[in-house]
DNA sequence: TTGAAACATGAACCAACTTTCAAGTTTGAT
DNA sequence: ATCAAACTTGAAAGTTGGTTCATGTTTCAA
């Protein structure tokens, strides 16, 4: 016996009504990104969210129905956040490969910013794999859509699918873990400038930069 | 007051002193493997690993001292098997974008076989993230010297460094997260060829395969 | 054969969280 | 100004699952 019809549902039942209610809301969701991003899921606490947020205990359950469930809000709240950042900085890009390069930078550079983010996002693998298998799915099909302009424009090779996508995605990844996360010290630009190497000639002997 | 002199405390201090004793030490693995990978560190339980060891619950305290403990004597394991394999495959390969091949070929195949131990390695950021850290580090570091070793010979080129190695694992994880944990339709051989692909010529126009 | 150390057992303990709830306060449309 | 709905509060209930422990069994070197 529900008061929500099952028809109008498509709005979660936990929204705020009232002003101070999306902020509080906002501010646990800020406090958890700063907990799960120092802690990790497991060893983040509902009242060390709260405790961050400056709320109640109880309040936290006025806007969400579990840990994991802001968990997910939060997954789904940065991901779109990556998302417009890395968009906002390949619009100005001329040619495909320097529009690669200059997402990678700029994806380097906010990773460095924020690295509970990368966590966060990383850790959804096994919080919530639907969460992050939609972001990966989402980013490759991104990049493949970027690449196949290129290859449309006569930029870059027009053969490209998937699997390469995949590639370009991989290795921006794991350039950000080590280079971004791990270790501050060299500057993004250096990083994206090989990952553009690579994409541009690759490994053979063939040309040089 | 140990009882165990700290000069000798190289060996871990549950370490089995009888036939017995190993083969349960064995089944707790194997059956922690399971565990883990099917459920993921949060809901896998100690109970639930001694279940499917057929042991009793309080045995798995005599040879591990936590939950935590018994993850990262698996994912030692586990790092080691996955670099065994890889390793056994790149041997025989003539040059050097041949051999990375072989070596993409056989990770996604091990990789599909053993999902389990993928997730595993993968949580262990998380979990254990020295660990996590070691087993990527290392990785990079033998694809490194493969591709050094390509660029004394006169394979590839001689100019690359660390982040090229780190660029080329990327590409590899990201290329066995798709399409060996993801789906499995694709022929491992396919993929790897792709990968190969870019690491020969990369996207540009320049040259075809 | 023997006995001390190694190993096995599972009920019970316990700490740490998540989640609930009943009582009070604030908001905002009328 | 009014009041019903929205929101806040924090103590306490409820769970879950890791860990301990006292007791019993097996191993193996002497």
């Amino acid at each position: 016996m529900s008061t929500v019809p099952d028809s109008l549902a498509a709005v979660p039942a936990k929204t705020p009504r009232t002003e101070r209610g999306r902020k509080t809301r906002r501010k646990l969701l800020d406090a958890a990104t700063v907990e799960f991003g120092e802690k990790g899921f497991h060893d983040a606490s509902i009242s060390g969210i709260t405790r961050r947020a400056g709320t109640a205990l109880g309040s936290f359950y006025t806007y969400f129905d579990s840990k994991d469930e802001i968990f997910q809000a939060l997954v789904h709240d940065l991901s779109s956040r990556v998302k417009e950042h890395a968009a906002a900085a390949v619009d100005q890009a001329a040619d495909t490969l320097t529009r690669e390069r200059e997402a990678l930078t700029a994806f380097l550079e906010f990773a460095r910013e924020h690295k509970e983010i990368y966590r966060i996002i990383d850790e959804s693998e096994f919080v919530d794999p639907e969460s992050y298998r939609t972001h990966y799915e989402n980013t490759a099909q991104r990049i493949l859509e970027r690449l196949r302009a290129g290859g449309d424009a006569g930029d870059i090779r027009p053969d490209l699918d998937e699997p390469y996508a995949w590639a370009v995605m991989g290795m921006n990844v794991f350039l950000g873990l080590k280079y971004a996360i791990w270790s501050d010290d060299r500057p993004a630009r250096e990083i994206a400038d090989i990952a553009s190497d690579i994409l541009q000639h690759g490994l053979g002997r063939n040309r040089r930069a």
